[in-house]
RNA sequence: GCCGGUAUAGCUCAGCUGGUAGAGCACCUGAUUUGUAAUCAGGGGGUCGCGGGUUCGAAUCCUGCUGCCGGCACCA
């Protein structure tokens, strides 16, 4: 006998090795029809699983969040299946459940097209009316790996050899197909219905390792029904709608072209928030960093010294003068970081122990030859400005200036609107540099910042490790921040160096008079001012704060009666400081109104024959559809006022 | 870098199986003086990404390169 716990408490006794599915039938035969899975103590389980001990059970129905899950993977599998039917010898290989869905890799000689997909949809939609029951199967190994080789299933063969020994082969059939797989499944395959859809085909490499042969892999969607999945496609649609590369031709932010692949010609617009951004950054570090700028070119030998040119070599550009008869041949390279030129100014003259922690920051142009497929809009870029800065201080200092850039780097993201952080600590990765003392000393002490964070923020601030993600020279933190719709992007990142300074020769005088070697930390917040402006377009989809929009305000008229007038209301604005303009063509205001609105002007300050007469305003924001009637004077005070930037506002009462 | 896709006017796109390019918006000109998301009429604009090839003839077919797009790998 065994006592299984339903969720409303109550203790039923069963006998050992009943199913969930009996157990179903036996509360109803409705529940019966609608349950897809079980959940013992909280781990779903097929329901034909013999339930072997004690447990609190929930019957698991196709409308339970977590059967989601479920709907994915079986969808995986009809996918694989309607694969295998339609171009036999197509080798399966993994398919996993995803964010939104679920993939499979397949080896075929002849790639997959998108007008496949609807071809495979139609099978899959075969197969789940067929309705095959997915039943579970214990194979010894060489029964399984005899099937696979057979079948010419190389890729499964591997995939039985990684299972650890002590655990079981399982098989999962559904009518004539099968997988190898841990499970669990639903009861059939028509459990998975027709919410599902394929998205597209890509290329990845077995196993996820680029040396590696590359699979074809198709990306499917699946959900619970049509609602939600129209919901989901719904939400694609929109995100295709603020992406930053879309926008920024719209909003005449910026462009590319081919002659600079991953540089950024910023238009004016453009420019206008990166030097918003930039400056509301020079404000938040006046206190406590000094800025510096350190030379673009360097001799390689430099990079050598720093290791650069050993561990990144390949990503590095470098420059020579353009005449091969020039006196001076050597090898410059372009700085894909700042940290090898700001050890040189801080070599530069003695250092004492006084002086730390010295912080030297600069917002410093960097070059980067990222792989040709890596590039994405400002996202990934091969020329980019960070706002770098390092700290040179002391062992003991390092904690405390960990926790200073923690404060720093949640305030600036406040400022923005980012409230959902995440910290993830990433540890030693294996090709690194430093002894394992010296790592274990680093890690243990930011294991001990990365606790005191979460502490401080009182629960809000989320941490993760990132075991074996650190950078070749330290351990290092990551800020991961959440967008308006959902996404998760890492920005900020503190990294501790204890490679650097020594290799540079780096030393400060202690208060006993000896050289010492100092500690270095990286911190960057924006992370790629370029980068950040791509996730700032996205999160506020163009439509920015006042305080960041390039042109906050464009005063317009009905009629040119009111030119004159509308000529007084832009000089008043502009005098209060606002980014404003005018627009006194002969158009229908519909039509201007249309125009900026398309071109995400916050603010439409409209000026008709009636305003003139009145000295009023009749203001008209983005997104909104109604108009507020304001005297000027009061007009523009308050929209001046709603454009001082977050860290020049008067703290709230 | 790898796999696949793609490249036609400033933008979005059409151009079937090869017969020397077309629309809408934008732009320019003229008319319209207009009350909150497109006023009307006229006009100009493309060596069809670049280089080879097949062909009497290539935007169209083949091929190389480059950029871009979607993934994968990478991201100091």
């Amino acid at each position: 006998m065994i006592h299984l716990t339903f969720p409303d408490n109550s203790v039923r006794d069963f006998a050992a090795g009943t199913t969930g599915a009996e157990i179903a039938a036996g509360i109803s035969k409705s529940l019966a029809k609608k349950a897809v899975a079980v959940a013992l103590d909280g781990a779903l389980a097929d329901l034909s699983e013999p339930i072997t001990g004690d447990a609190r059970l929930e019957i698991v129905t196709r409308d339970d969040p977590r059967a989601l899950e479920l709907i994915r993977h079986d969808a995986a599998h009809v996918m694989a299946e309607a694969v295998q039917e339609l171009w036999p010898g197509t080798q399966v290989t993994i398919g996993p459940v995803i964010e939104n869905g679920f993939y499979y890799d397949f080896k075929r000689d002849e790639p997959f097209t998108p007008e496949d997909l609807p071809v495979i949809e139609k099978k899959m939609r075969e197969i789940i009316q067929r309705g095959d029951a997915f039943t579970k199967e214990v194979w010894s190994r060489e029964e399984a790996k005899r099937f696979f080789l057979e079948r010419g299933e190389t890729y499964k063969v591997e995939l039985v050899d990684a299972i650890p020994a002590g655990e079981d082969v399982k098989i999962y059939r559904q009518g004539d197909w099968l997988d190898l797989c841990r499970g669990p499944h639903m009861a059939s395959t028509r459990q998975i219905g027709d919410s599902f859809k394929l998205m597209k085909v890509a290329g990845a490499y077995w196993r996820g390792d680029s040396d590696n042969e590359m699979l074809t892999r198709i990306y499917g969607t699946a959900w619970a029904n049509d609602a939600e999945l129209k919901a989901y496609l719904h939400m694609l649609e929109e995100a295709e709608k603020r992406d930053h590369r879309r926008l920024g031709r719209e909003m005449d932010l910026f462009h590319f072209q081919e002659e600079g692949p991953g540089v950024v010609f910023w238009h004016a617009k453009g420019w206008s928030l990166f030097q918003s951004l930039v400056s509301y950054m020079r404000r938040r570090l006046a206190e406590d960093y000094d800025e510096v700028n350190a030379p673009q070119i360097l001799d390689s030998s430099l990079w050598e010294t720093s290791g650069h040119w050993g561990w990144y070599k390949e990503n590095m550009f470098s420059v020579q003068c353009a005449d091969t008869e020039a006196e001076d041949t050597r090898l410059f390279a372009l700085k894909p970081m700042n940290c090898p030129g700001h050890v040189q100014i801080f070599k530069h003259g003695l250092k004492s122990y006084r002086d730390l922690p010295l912080r030297m920051a600069e917002f410093g142009a960097v070059h980067r030859y990222e792989p040709s497929g890596a590039m994405h809009g400002l996202m990934r870029v091969r020329g980019f400005t960070q706002d770098d800065a390092h700290i040179f201080c002391t062992e003991e200092q390092m904690a405390e200036e960990c926790l200073k850039i923690n404060d720093l780097i949640l305030s600036v993201y406040e400022d923005f609107g980012f409230h959902e952080i995440v910290v993830k600590l990433s540890t030693r990765p294996e090709k690194r540099v430093g002894s394992d003392e010296l790592w274990d000393h680093a890690e243990s002490v930011m294991e001990k910042v990365l606790q005191q964070i979460a502490d401080q923020s009182g629960g809000r601030i989320k941490t993760d490790i990132l075991p074996g993600e650190g950078a070749f020279y330290g351990p290092k933190f990551e800020y991961t921040l959440r967008d308006a719709i959902g996404r998760e992007w890492q920005c900020g990142t503190t990294q501790v160096d204890f490679n650097l300074p020594e290799r540079f020769g780096a030393f400060y005088v202690d208060k006993d008079g000896e050289k010492k070697t100092p500690v270095m930390i990286h911190r960057a917040i924006c992370g790629s001012m370029e980068r950040f402006l791509g996730i700032l377009i996205e999160n506020f989809a163009g439509h920015f704060p006042l305080w960041l929009a390039p042109q906050q305000v464009i005063v317009t008229t009905i009629t040119s009666e009111a030119d004159e007038y509308a000529r007084e209301v832009l000089a008043e604005m502009k005098a209060a400081g606002l980014r404003a303009d005018i627009d006194l063509r002969n158009e229908k205001i519909n039509y201007k109104v249309r125009e900026h609105s398309l071109a995400k002007v916050p603010v439409i300050v409209v000026c008709g024959k009636r305003e003139a007469e009145e000295r009023t305003v009749n203001i008209r924001r983005l997104g909104s559809k109604h108009q507020t009637p304001m005297a000027l004077a009061e007009a523009v005070s308050s929209l001046a006022e709603e454009a001082v930037a977050p860290d020049l506002r008067p703290a709230a009462e």
